[in-house]
DNA sequence: TGCAGGTATTCACATATTTGCATAATTGAC
DNA sequence: GTCAATTATGCAAATATGTGAATACCTGCA
């Protein structure tokens, strides 16, 4: 008994959101490089803390990444690699799109 | 010269915006199909024409979707297929995720 | 040219998201 | 228990996003 198509097209939309944003890619390369503290993805990310805790709530809400406490420290590692093989084929397609762009310009100079 | 990666992500993630939808998930999965004219959309989601419409320029203008007009109707289809790849890898994710919890319950019942 | 079908856009409103700063909560060491 | 280090959260302001209704736009045909 699953939910109906639109309730799924939700959830998924959901998943969808949690890695629409910049600061949330860049930490999911991050960790996509193996598990990270939370100290160490603020120094690679060069941001305010509470910005990169909090992208890592909603990242964690969504259960794309797992957190566990190691003392005073949290290491965050990917829950599911899946979903860096997405946004990497998203990322390809983005990529492809700036070099054929790219090679318009290049051919409009030649 | 490819922009710094700041940058990158910063398109990436409006790539990934312009599928963090629910109306245009469903509309994905409809060109996933084949291309449809925008009143075969409609039809299917049964949702306002406006809102068909808004969402298919959100998708043209990321490059997602092409549009191309025959007479009165307007066919679209799909850009790039990885796209649609992508999301159902997420899909995917979403699908086991639920799965699993509807386990846990069932264990909790016996 | 005028009309009707099909698609796109504008408008006004509501809701959601992101951010920095300040502050709270958790943990380990003394 | 106190202090320092690390992480999480509350708050307020700015920005962005989604929606339906109405309207404008484009095309084919009479």
């Amino acid at each position: 008994m699953l939910p109906p198509r639109s309730e799924l097209n939700r959830l998924h939309a959901e998943l969808c959101t949690a890695v629409a944003d910049p600061v949330r890619i860049a930490i999911l390369y991050t960790l996509a490089d193996g598990p990270h503290f939370v100290n160490g993805i603020q120094e690679q990310l060069e941001l305010p803390q509470s910005t990169i805790s909090r992208h890592l709530r909603i990242l964690r809400t969504s259960g794309i990444v797992a957190g566990e406490r190691q003392g005073r420290l949290v290491m965050y590692r990917l829950a599911d690699h899946r979903v860096i093989e997405a946004i990497d084929l998203l990322r390809q397609v983005m990529a492809d799109r700036i070099t054929a762009r790219a090679d318009t310009i290049t051919q409009l100079q030649e």
